[in-house]
DNA sequence: GCATGATTACGAATGTGTTCGTAGTTGTCA
DNA sequence: TGACAACTACGAACACATTCGTAATCATGC
């Protein structure tokens, strides 16, 4: 059924946060986007998207004239996927020395930090 | 002075990581310690290597006839290069949604859990 | 001194990501 | 209908990472 998740290269990172954000997008609403940072070529914007439908990253509804494109996997997933990837790259796999390399790096307000004490509470709970 | 920390590639953050791990080595060195994983050839290793000097990745001590590499940069700080560099790309450079993440796909046992909540007490403190 | 093995240097080939020009197609509107 | 604008398809070019073969250099032991 579903694929393995798959990891998309800079690039195509921001193509996917793009559509992420607005959802089912043609080329031109994805370059308009896209334009406000980068400075992309339109056909650059398209063949990109054409070689991420083969890779599978995006859907594309072609019953229009002009295509419509969609992410096919979630951005929590592909954040995952990525974040799976730098573990073993760089931490060893362990998940506990990123989470406080990203921690005491970026410091985070008050609100952030009672977020990640939930967490944190939860996982606790679990582990009774 | 010291230059900005460089973001090494898949392939030079292996050959960092034995670097890392033994100190001060020789090409034939990293190349048995990376033999264990991979199936790298002797001469793309130390193609990397040279290449690395070049980058500023790693110093070479050519006093003796087997050249002697060493990182240029440590490990804590490019762990914290490459964690920012996916925090911009993917996770719009909140480091409080990419510690949720990781942490809830990754479990931690009791003892890491504490460790990072002693880091959160800490950083509470500090907040104060 | 010379053969042998280890080391370094160099260049080429491959693969992937990225960029864009050009050509062809399709819809629209005067 | 015919011209124009927008869109898609395709291929080429470039950059970079990765891999390794080959040649040159050096040290060591016989």
């Amino acid at each position: 059924m579903s694929q393995p998740p798959i990891r998309p290269s800079d690039g195509e990172l921001a193509i996917l946060r793009v559509l992420w954000g607005r959802g089912p997008s043609t080329v031109r609403e994805v370059h308009d986007a896209l334009s406000k940072d980068r400075d992309t070529g339109y056909t650059t914007v398209l063949k990109f998207l054409q070689i991420m439908v083969e890779k599978g990253l995006v859907t594309r509804d072609e019953s229009t004239r002009s295509h419509v494109y969609q992410a096919a996997q979630g951005e929590e997933l592909t954040q995952a996927c990525l974040l799976d990837d730098l573990l073993q790259k760089a931490f060893e796999g362990s998940a506990t020395s990123l989470v406080l390399r990203a921690l005491s790096a970026q410091p985070a307000d008050e609100a952030e930090l009672n977020e990640i004490q939930a967490l944190l509470d939860r996982l606790k709970k679990e582990r009774a």
